[in-house]
This record gives C-alpha cells, structure tokens and sequence, in this order.
DNA sequence: ACCTGAACACCGTTCAAGT
DNA sequence: ACCTGAACACCGTTCAAGT
C-alpha cells in the first residue's frame, strides 16, 4: 500500500522520528511545565506532545508521580558537581544551597515539582551526599550534619516554593493581590506588618534567602 | 402530594438541616482532607457532603483555590494567642514556630494546603503580627525581622511539608520506600548518606525540627 | 513486544432555568 | 435571592485488541 521504496525504518521516521523514550518523556514533560505550567502538564498533553496515546505512557512511568519524580531528578542535574577548590566551608555550603536554589528556578514551577516526590536517582543522592559530606568536616555529631543538611534543603523549598508563586501570579494577579494585602495591612491592628510592607513585598528574593541562608550557618558556628 | 401536616420549614430541615454558609463549608472541606486526603478533595465531594449541588459552592467561593485560602486561614486560628509571660525572645520564637508546625499537622496534608495558598485573614495576619513584634525586639535592622520571620515560615513550611509527606507513604508504601533508599544508598558511591540513614530515616521528625529552628535563632543571636 | 482505541470513573467550572 | 440540572471540556488510568 505505501510506496515500495519507503523502508519500514523510514516509516517509522516519517513526521517526527518516534520519540518514546524516558529522556526524551521527561525533558517534554519540563518544557511543557516551563510553557504552561506544572498544572497544564497532563499525562494527556505530554502523550500528544510526544506524538503517542495516552495509555502508552503507562509502559514507561507506572504512575504521574513516577514522571514527576523523574522530572525533579532531571532538574538536580549539575548540583552535585565538584566544587572549586581553596572555598571555606561556609561558602561551600552557600554554594550548595545556592545551586538547589537555582536548579528549581531553572524550570516554571519547579519547587512544587521538586517538593512533591521522593526521587532516589543520582543526582539527588549525590547532592544529599556532598552538602552532608561538607557538614560532617565542620559538625561536631554527625547526627547534627545529616540534621543540618535537612534544614538547609528544608529551608530551601520552602523559600523556593514562595519565590515562583510570586512569580506566578502573573501580570494582572499580582498587582491585585498587592492591593489585597496593602488593604488588609491596616497600620493600627498590624503596625508590625504594616513597617514591614516594604520587606514583605519586595522582589530582591535572592536577598531574602541570603539572609535565611546566613542565619542558618552562622547558627552552625555558635551553636 | 406531601403529608399536610409538613410546614415547608420543617421540610428544609428534613434530614440534615441545610447547611451552607462558608464556615460550614470550610469545616466540612477540613474534615473531608482528614478523612481521605488533600488529593481526593474536589468541589463535587465537597458539595454532596454539604446536600448540594457542585455549582452552589461557586456562589461562596470563586474557585476552588479561595475554597483552600479559608481552609489554610482556620488552620492557624489560635497561633497568634497572646504568648505566656516572662519568656525569653528565644523561647517565643520557639513557641510561635512551634504552634505554625503544630497547626499544620492538625491536618492532614496541612502543610501542602498551606504552601498552596495566600490568606490575608486574620489569623494569618495576626500570626505575622506577632512573629515580627517578636523579632523587632531582638533584630538589629527592621529589614532583618521581616526576612527573619520570612525565614522561620519557610524553613517551618518546608520541613512541615516533607514530615507529612513521610507520614502519608502509608503502611504499605513506607517500608517499600525505605528498602528502595537503603539499597540505593551503597556505601562506596554514598559513604556520607550512607553514614547519615539512621539520622535520615528517623522518625523523630519534633529534634529534626528542634535542631532547624535552633540553628535559625542562634544565628540571629551572633550575625 | 509495543502501541492504539476506547472505555471507566471521574474532574473544575458555567449557566440557563426553576422556585 | 438562591439553588438545581445539565452541560462543557477536560482528567488519570486500564486493558482488550491489533501489528
């Protein structure tokens, strides 16, 4: 029925060359989170943006959270890599709270991605493995370093999380909600909130989780 | 049709008396997560636990994301009650962190409905309030309480977040999920990790906590 | 062995029409 | 004024049947 000539490898080539593979399913599944966002990112959505059926995905993630699990292992990538040499322990550890940071800014929704799985993939374990590496050279138990190492990507997240939904109350959300919380912020039933609007509004989210980061290292120093 | 007898009052009350006000529905929302999970929270339950029809609950709610706004918001009534007298600062901020974490594990996948949203309420503000009051006493700069109690929040939000995570891997999911990290976790590749599994799969999630806000507070003490 | 097609049991949200 | 009924445009997941 098809042209003679036409191989059966070239026909499986034909339109976009099939592409079902997990590597290839996940970096999908991040560019359509980055487009439209991790609630757009439906099992749907990514079988039709990979040119497949729905049901086909299922032979390659037993379930949506194996996905995303599989998404937060691919958005560590990097995390763990060596550090440069001759750097203090407190500006590794900045280095490596910092990288964390970074990697779930690098995708849209990438904090609520991360924070919703467990994954036990390589990068995750080799980044858990150098931050806790670092604390146990300068942690007196080592139960205090694994705890440590906790507080820092705890801290993290949760930073994280609040940054990109500030971030993701796009154009319009935002300014509303400014007015919202302004309007709520009446100076005689809050008048600590109301000094502290200023702080509590501004975008420098970076300084905001230096400070958080510096507080919990300096505490390390002390305590 | 109907028996005479029947005033059309006492049929609104037949079977349960009609109850839809928001508190209500924010109570009953409440009640569903505990049962059975954030996840199998929808408007649809939500309403036929309520004797109505799904659409009803839009003319309370404009979406199901102000539905989960008030359900965060009555989670931390009673976390800004005035603090005991004569504490120290380091132990009112402990108490204040203290209550954040307790009312979110109130319910179940409290945390997750907390980092969801962003309630302007009372409660919520009142909490704020107090938390910065608290740190204003303590911190050298304005700008460094606000971010400080920025950084409680966050750091109280994140570890809250994984505590219940671990705690909703149920029976079954738990062991499976700890015999999969402890074989991931080899201890050529892993030594520090590996070092750390006690610590990492205790479940004594109050020291994890404990040692976190420890670290935050002594850091503000020195920086 | 791998994929399709179709189904199952749901979703959040809207809105005419009733009372 | 408030609620119902019904619809719209979707979901995650499963599984017989095809190739």
């Amino acid at each position: 029925m098809g042209p003679t000539s036409t191989s059966s490898s070239a026909q499986r080539s034909r339109g976009r060359p099939r592409k079902m593979g997990v590597p290839e399913a996940v970096a999908t599944a991040l560019r359509l989170v980055d487009e439209d966002g991790l609630d757009a990112l439906t099992m749907r959505r990514l079988a039709a943006a990979l040119d497949v059926q729905a049901g086909t995905l299922y032979r390659h993630f037993a379930t949506k959270q194996t996905l995303l699990a599989a998404m937060a292992e691919e958005m560590l990538a990097g995390c763990a890599d060596p550090l440069p040499d001759g750097l203090a322990w407190r500006d590794q550890l900045t280095e490596l709270a910092g990288r964390l940071r970074t990697a779930l800014l690098r995708h849209r929704d990438g904090a609520r991605v991360y924070a919703g799985t467990h994954s036990v993939g390589p990068n995750t374990l080799n980044y858990a493995e150098t931050l806790v590496g670092v604390l146990r050279e300068t942690c007196p138990a080592p139960e205090a370093a694994t705890r440590t190492a906790l507080t820092i990507i705890h801290f993290t997240v949760g930073h994280t999380l609040e940054e990109q939904a500030a971030q993701s109350l796009a154009g319009s959300e935002l300014p509303a909600s400014l007015t919202l919380l302004h309007a709520a912020l009446d100076p005689d039933a809050y008048p600590n909130l109301a000094a502290a609007e200023a702080t509590l509004t501004s975008t420098d989210f970076a300084a905001h989780f230096a400070h958080g980061l510096n507080l919990i290292i300096t505490g390390l120093t002390t305590g």
